[in-house]
RNA sequence: GACCCUAUCGUCUAGAGGCCUAGGACACGACCCUUUCACGGUUGUAACUGGGGUUCGAAUCCCCAUAGGGUCGCCA
């Protein structure tokens, strides 16, 4: 049997999180069973939907390459077929007219609610069809669901779950406009688009007896299903806007790698033994429902930080540089005038966490810096200071190849001048040229600066402690 | 409220009845490395929700309680 997992998001806001593992899930499972994946824009909710957020969706996707087979289908192209099947309910008797406004079910539920009782439609309509309808009133189309028996889910991660039909009232499958509703739409595509797996948050749990009635109504054998835990927020709460970052494109802005974001959202939920990394080969080849976890799980930056770091140290360099693009473009550094990117790359790669603070810790080898650190000054710059950088800027300037060795031989040159340790010139030597009070490796850090850009520094941090008088 | 689901360190998790003195990872603390910041290495603190069963033996199976989550729309 040929696998179809398919991803349905409603267009109605961006890709945020939550969606965005539910959308690696099935795609995991489509490319390790060696099946297709499909995205299918649920759009039927003409109110909420938008093309922005339909745009936003495939943004997030394709940053994280989760890409699909088939689609993007549109529920709303489809409404012909909807209604053809809605029609064929109808005839079959498996679906009927009823005309009970809006108020008038408000009004229902409202009673039931006094007389604690379970709101719920009362099936007024089921059986009056013979019946002259109101006139006026443009019906909704109700599914009959079956009153007696039970529905049985042999969910892929929580096993068996039992719902009693009598739990269940006759939805609505088109609205009095016509339009088909979710549940409607959800199993006629899943039937046509021959969706074999339904890889879908938990939240969609209760939908899924009413659609498996639904399906059977219709004469079909209805799909496997995996209902994932949800995503809770930092403190165990329900995942939103509070939370920070719930776009997965605000992930991308704030510096993290989509193999960071990947990996972090396969563990969430999903485990292979201990293994934290996993590429993406690793995830196709090791994923599996069996292993996903039934419980919710909160969502932790801190790891995510830690993975985007691993990321950033381990990615081959060319994946680094294009995706740096973005990011030097948004804080406006312009490479073009320095060390290559990727000599750069190689030598902060340890110490950013992201790519946002990889730019911001490299502007020195490109621009000059507006002032020095003042806490470093404090810690590093002194009296003598100026005349131990100026037997430094010495040596420094009679180099005639300006690279990381003989650089360093000529720090230590210096070093035996001045009777000093590395310990007591390497520090204010390193604030001079980055203004900074971090940053890689001397010899590194001055080779990449440039021999010229980097005496200019030294001589105007001279300039600088003399002005100042420590 | 009804129905459904879930329950191991603060967090993500390993654990399929004896391998558990409950393992790993993040975070946090200490130490080592070190020209800074980092990286790295070593190490420490820290959990089976509670109660009943079943069994020679239970984190693991069953029941109850408790807690958390989901759903109860002419939204998806």
């Amino acid at each position: 049997m040929n696998v179809r997992t398919r991803f349905a998001p409603s267009p109605t806001g961006y890709l945020h999180i939550g969606g965005a593992r539910t959308a690696l899930f099935s795609w995991l499972y489509a490319r390790k069973m060696g099946g297709t994946f499909i995205l299918r824009i649920e759009d039927t909710d003409r109110e909420r939907s938008t093309q922005a957020s339909v745009d936003a969706i495939l943004e997030g996707m394709a940053w994280l390459d989760l890409g699909h087979d088939e689609g993007p289908f549109y529920q709303t192209q489809r409404f012909d077929r909807y209604a053809e099947v809605i029609e064929q309910l109808v005839e079959s008797g498996h679906a009927y007219r009823c005309y009970c406004s809006k108020e008038e079910l408000e009004q229902m539920r409202e009673e039931q609610m006094a007389r604690k009782e379970n709101p719920r439609y009362n099936g007024l309509w089921r059986d009056r069809q013979d019946e002259t309808p109101p006139a006026g009133i443009a019906p909704v189309i109700r599914f009959r669901n079956p009153q007696t028996g039970v529905v049985e889910i042999n969910d892929l991660v929580r096993g068996k779950i039992t719902i009693s039909n009598a739990e269940l009232d006759d939805l609505i499958i088109a609205r009095s406009d016509g339009t088909p509703t979710y549940n409607l739409t959800v199993v006629v595509d899943d039937i046509d688009m021959q969706v074999t797996h339904v890889i879908r948050g938990d939240d969609h749990i209760s939908n899924t007896p009413r659609q498996i009635n639904i399906m059977q109504a219709l004469g079909f054998e209805p799909p496997k299903f995996a209902h994932l835990p949800m995503i809770l927020g930092s403190d165990g709460q329900r995942l939103s806007k509070r939370h920070g970052a719930v776009s997965v494109m605000q992930y991308r802005d704030e510096g993290f790698t989509p193999q960071a974001l990947l990996n972090y959202l396969v563990r969430l939920g999903w485990s292979n033994g201990d293994q934290e990394i996993f590429s993406r080969e690793e995830m196709i080849e090791l994923f599996s429902l069996e292993a996903i976890n039934r419980a919710p799980s909160a969502f932790n930056a801190d790891k995510l930080l830690w993975l985007n770091q691993h990321y950033i140290k381990t990615l081959p360099v060319e994946e680094l540089e294009a995706q740096l693009q973005w990011h030097l473009q948004a804080q406006q550094l312009d490479v073009s005038n320095g060390p290559a990117l990727a000599d750069v790359i190689d030598a902060q790669r340890e110490r950013a966490k992201t790519l946002v603070e990889m730019v911001a810790i490299s502007r020195y080898f490109y621009e000059e810096f507006a002032e020095f650190d003042p806490v470093a000054v404090q810690k590093q710059f002194k009296a003598d200071t100026a005349d131990n950088l100026q037997t430094v800027h010495d040596e420094l300037a009679a180099l005639s190849a300006w690279q990381g060795e003989p650089i360093h031989a000529a720090i230590q040159a210096a070093c035996e001048k001045l009777g000093l340790k590395l310990g007591k010139v390497g520090p204010p030597l390193r604030v001079a040229v980055t203004g900074s009070a971090s940053s890689p490796s001397l010899e590194i850090t001055l080779e990449l600066i440039g021999q010229a850009r980097a005496l200019a520094r030294i001589q105007r941090a001279i300039g600088f402690i003399r002005a100042t008088q420590f």
